[in-house]
Formats: C-alpha cells, sequence, structure tokens
RNA sequence: GGAGAGGUGGCUGAGUGGUUGAAAGCGGCGGUCUCGAAAACCGUUAUAGGGGCAACUCUAUCGAGGGUUCGAAUCCCUCCUUCUCCGCCA
C-alpha cells in the first residue's frame, strides 16, 4: 500500500502519477479527506486520554490516602465513555481508508514509458536467432502426444482443463528444467528455500494479492487459506513483520514451488495445451534490499533471469512495461517473453519487478538504518521479485524451437546433466 | 481429535489492579582506564502515531481482538500460536 503520508503531503502528485495508470483520482481524493477527519478524531481521543491518565494517578493517590475520590471517578466515567466514542469512529475511519488503499495501485517509477495500455509498452532487448525450419514445426501439443511425454487429455479427466500431465522423459525435463534453474540461480546469489504453498489470509494481504485479486485465487474456505499463485507470496512473507539489519542486505532467495491460479475470466482464452494453466511450476526470486539499491537489484534480477534463456539458448525479448501495464504493487516492472514457432508469437515467460516498498509497508518488513548522526532509525525494505523462470510456456518455446524433422526433441546441451539423455 | 502448560523489549527473564514502557541479566552503542586490546567501571540503548523550527511533549503498544474498571501486562471471554502427553496418520 502507499504511504498515507505522501497523499497527505502532496496529494497531487499521486494523483498524477496514478493518472498514468488510468487511475481515477477520486479514490485518493476520498482517502485524503477521510485522512483529515482521522487526524482530528486522533487528536481529540488522544486530548481526552491524556486528561484521564492524570486524574488517575490522582484517584491513585487519593485511594492511597483513603480519601475519597468519588467526584473524580464520576467525572471520569463520563470522560472514558466519550473516548470510546471517538476510538470506535476512529476504528471505523482507519478501516475506510484501508478499504481504498487496498485498491490504490504502487506509483510508476519516473523512468517508466508512458502509456495506455500493454500496446505501449517497449522492447529493449531482443536476444537469438529465429530459426528457419526446413518443416512447418509442430506445435507443444502434438510434439507432447507424437512423444507420449505431455497427456493434456488424460490431465483433464483427472483435473479438468488447464491442467498438465507430464509422462516419461517429458516429467524429466521437467524437472531437469527445475534443477538446471535452481542451480544457477544458486551460483548468482540466491538462497534456495522450500516454502509453504498454501498460505493464510495474512500472508496474502501482505503481498497485495488480496482483497484487489481474491477471485484469482484458489481458496480453501475451511481453513481460510489459498493456494499461492507465486511462491513470491510466500518467499516475501519470510520477513514479515520483523526489522532486518542493514548489513544483511540485500537478502536473496530462490525457491520452486507449483503456482496455482484460477485465471477466472479468461477462460476460452490461450486454451491450448501450456499456454494458460491452472497450475504451473516456477523458480522464483526475491530481493529484499535498502531503497537507494532496488533499481540496480532489479536490473540485477532481469539479467539472472535471462541468463537462464541464454544457456538455453532460448530466442527472447524483453519488453518495458508501460505505466498502463505494469503490476499492480510494482513501481517497473519489465517482462521476459519467449518465442513460439508453432503459435508464432511471443509468450511471457517471466515478470520482474520492483516493487519498491509497496508490499513492505503491508508486510512490515523493515530494516535498521543507522543515520549518519549515529541513530539507527527503521525504515521499510525494498521488496523486488521475478520469475527465474516459469517453466510452462518454456517448454512450449523449447519443444518447439529444438524439434527436428524427424518429429524428435534435441536437449539443450546444459540440461544434460540433468536429464541423462540428448534426445527425446 | 483429546488433555495440559506457555506466549512480556534484540535475547534470557521478573512482574497478579494505581508514577510499570515495564526490574535484573546478556547483547548493542558511547565513554573512563590502556601504547592497544581484554577485564573492570560509568552512561546509554523499543516501536508506531500526533503536536512543535527545535529542545521536547502527548498517545498507544507486554501474542491478537473484545469485555470489566476512574485506571489492566496483571481480572473475564474469544481467537491465534508454541511446547508436552495421548489418539490417528504420510
Amino acid at each position: 500500500m502507499l504511504d498515507i503520508k505522501i497523499i497527505r503531503e502532496n496529494a497531487d502528485l499521486v494523483k498524477g502519477r496514478l493518472a498514468l495508470r488510468g487511475e481515477e483520482p477520486s479514490k485518493i481524493d476520498k482517502v485524503f479527506s477521510l485522512d483529515k477527519s482521522r487526524l482530528d478524531l486522533i487528536k481529540r481521543s488522544e486530548k481526552l486520554k491524556e486528561l484521564r491518565n492524570s486524574v488517575s494517578d490522582e484517584i491513585a493517590v487519593l485511594k492511597r490516602g483513603k480519601q475519597n475520590a468519588d467526584d473524580k471517578i464520576a467525572e471520569m466515567k463520563k470522560v472514558s465513555d466519550e473516548i470510546k466514542l471517538l476510538d470506535e469512529e476512529l476504528k471505523n475511519t482507519d478501516r475506510e481508508i484501508d478499504q481504498y488503499l487496498s485498491y490504490i495501485p504502487n506509483l510508476p517509477h519516473e523512468s517508466v514509458p508512458e502509456g495506455r495500455s500493454q500496446d505501449e509498452n517497449v522492447e529493449v532487448k531482443i536476444w537469438g536467432e529465429r530459426k528457419e525450419f526446413s518443416f512447418t514445426p509442430l506445435d507443444h501439443v502434438e510434439l507432447g502426444k507424437r512423444l507420449d511425454i505431455l497427456d493434456f487429455e488424460r490431465a483433464a479427466k483427472i483435473s479438468g482443463s488447464g491442467f498438465a500431465l507430464y509422462k516419461g522423459k517429458g516429467a524429466r525435463l521437467e524437472r531437469a528444467l527445475i534443477n538446471f534453474m535452481l542451480e544457477e540461480q544458486g551460483k548468482n546469489g540466491y538462497r534456495e528455500v522450500i516454502t509453504p504453498v498454501l498460505v493464510s489470509r495474512r500472508s496474502m494481504e501482505a503481498a497485495e494479492k488480496v482483497p484487489k485479486f481474491e477471485e484469482d485465487m484458489y481458496y480453501m474456505e475451511k481453513d481460510d487459506l489459498f493456494a499461492i499463485p507465486t511462491a513470491e507470496v510466500s518467499i516475501l512473507n519470510i520477513h514479515r513483520d520483523e526489522i532486518l539489519k542493514s548489513e544483511e542486505l540485500p537478502l536473496k532467495y530462490c525457491g520452486f514451488t507449483n503456482c496455482f491460479r484460477r485465471e477466472a475470466g479468461s477462460y476460452g482464452k490461450d486454451t491450448k495445451g501450456f499456454l494458460r494453466v491452472h497450475q504451473f511450476n516456477k523458480v522464483e526470486l526475491i530481493t529484499f534490499c535498502e531503497p537507494e539499491s532496488s533499481y540496480e537489484e532489479l536490473e540485477k534480477m532481469l539479467s539472472h533471469a535471462c541468463g537462464i534463456l541464454e544457456k538455453l539458448g532460448v530466442h527472447y525479448r524483453v519488453i518495458e512495461l508501460c505505466t498502463g501495464d505494469i503490476g499492480f504493487a510494482a513501481s517497473k516492472c519489465y517482462d521476459i517473453e519467449v518465442w513460439s514457432y508453432a503459435e508464432n508469437k511471443w509468450l511471457e515467460a517471466s515478470s520482474v519487478s520492483n516493487c519498491t516498498d509497496f508490499q513492505s509497508r503491508r508486510a512490515m518488513a523493515r530494516y535498521r538504518k543507522t543515520a549518519y548522526n549515529g541513530k539507527s532509525k527503521t525504515e521499510f525494505v525494498h521488496i523486488l521479485n521475478g520469475s527465474g523462470l516459469a517453466t510452462s510456456r518454456l517448454m512450449v518455446a523449447l519443444l518447439e524451437a529444438n524439434q527436428t524433422a524427424e518429429g524428435n526433441i534435441k536437449v539443450p546441451e546444459v540440461l544434460r546433466p540433468f536429464t541423462g539423455f540428448e534426445l527425446i
């Protein structure tokens, strides 16, 4: 969530930045006026509390001296009732402010290109050559079926549409990819973790996935638990309600998990095979760092994600999302897309974002900063996340690009130590 | 699932209704001593919010949320969580 102070002190600036994302200024105005009455309530309530505290002390002194304090007690009874009313009103105001803040996105960084929709995203890098096939390349579903390594039909029987069943060398290849990516990201300085995939509502809120995106999540009502849409959620919550030391920053984690998405509202879109699935595998990267270095860390993380694709020899491009397309919690975001020869289009395989202090404020993830005057102060860390990478769409690109005229798949060199075979 | 015991500051740990935001110890920081270090000694050391240019000051916080009371770390209720024992189980 945004810092209420920046709205209080510079509402116009906030409105201006958010307008670039297509946000209405009315929400900000509402928060601004609610905050005003909130401050007023605080002042009135605290003044009465001050009175109550001091008179209560006087009562204590009288009682100790065995003197009568009935008048003061009666008076304070009234004061206490008044405080109760004010605090009730304050709580409601707080709740209302929070309601609005939960739906106001992060401010885009000034380096982010302006634009209204994904059409105005900017391609900043393209890597590798597009291959020329002497035959018509098959799509990943067809390849998977012919080689008996992917079975979407049986997956549908087990769970419904939007799920995958990997078989034999297909399963093995998937596992190799995951192992390879974890290995590489370990070398890049990320500490490997295995996290819960079912998380509490509080954890979802800290990651700013709920309430805004609640409909996109699998939710277990009996236990009030959510299936994570990305390991970002569980890894980010490792340091919720903690105060880190500045010496230990940046803290970098990588973790492999299954990811679950309901994809509500996108029925009938990209239904083929892996293009849009409810469950997929992903190695996630998370960095907790000081505010001063977060944009630097963003570039590093982007290069760590790209590094995987380069070693795999996958043709990809990086696009910088425009203000109208960056994610809710992000201030700046890059997408990495891989080329599908069968679909003849780019597929998003990774997204790398700097969420600045937007999530850490909700998560109360702070660090202790020692100022120039020797006094220490706590500040919110900046949190970045990136996929490094998701396997499903990468698998599409990989299978399609490495198919042979005979209908086989050549396993990229770097994966062979993990698969134990060269050809499918 | 059943029975029981806990959750207090960076950590350990006192505190059962009134100067307790909280003893003591450890740790951290600053200082004295020393050529330097250790030891010893002295001082200092929570977070958030409000007001003030500032010195400073006020309010809240002892797992969370309610309640009782003029006043709650302390009493009552609900929830969460940790540990121990029993049952079930990968």
